[in-house]
DNA sequence: ATGACATTTCGAGAAACGTAAAAATATCGA
DNA sequence: TCGATATTTTTACGTTTCTCGAAATGTCAT
């Protein structure tokens, strides 16, 4: 991960449409959503989810894959891996324990936001 | 942290200059950087820092403060948690392990990207 | 008060982005 | 092969973003 792919990936997150979709994915798990199910679930045409998701891609947030005329799309962990391993770098020069606090409160029994029980 | 305000933060560093200003606030850390010496540091006019920072400011990445004729800024913890927070919310929804993985390789003491010996 | 310094606000042009209809591509069943 | 389904590519237009000079604001020393 270098500094002008976290940029496409922060850019590719940074829009309405594109970061539900990718939380969708992050929820939905390794075997994915069908690129119609998700046009459906954002309530928008399929050429401009199309448009999205190849964005994604790109990005290397999401992989995709076919099955006959579907196309799966699935979070891309090992690209969410290296943005977020990009952003944390040097997070705690010089004081580890502001970094340690900032990512226990990160973990996954931990998280309270967005997750509503 | 709601999705607009997600959606925001990403906006901000999804900038090549204001990532590098950002990556730098969190390694000058709780002192931060004089508002002049980031606009030498990236090589930009001061109305074209002041203009990113300020977006950062909004997206609740970073907070400023004066010192006489100086505008001091530093890197907002607070919000960078919040940010790392949504965006792994539901991560680990039936699988514990993969979340626990991808979160172990961000710890500080693991991090080899972006912070070079 | 006046001038010098540090930064922000304003304004305008160029570039990038989001949207979605239309056409093209790929796959399957009959 | 033909039509139907699923998705992408092409193309176009309106909007937003980035950039930076010029002017305005805030602060300090004299």
């Amino acid at each position: 991960m270098d500094q002008d792919k976290a940029v496409a990936a922060l850019a590719a997150l940074a829009q309405d449409t594109r970061l539900s979709v990718f939380r969708l994915l992050v929820k939905a798990g390794p075997d994915g959503m069908i690129a119609g199910s998700l046009a459906q679930a954002m309530d928008v045409p399929p050429s401009t989810m199309s448009h999205h998701l190849a964005k994604l891609e790109q990005a290397g947030l999401a992989i995709s894959w076919r099955t006959s005329r579907l196309i799966h799309y699935a979070a891309d962990y090992a690209g969410m891996q290296a943005l977020l391993g990009f952003l944390m770098a040097d997070c705690c020069q010089g004081d580890p324990q502001m970094c340690d606090s900032l990512l226990s409160s990160i973990r996954c029994d931990a998280v309270s936001e967005g997750a509503p029980a």
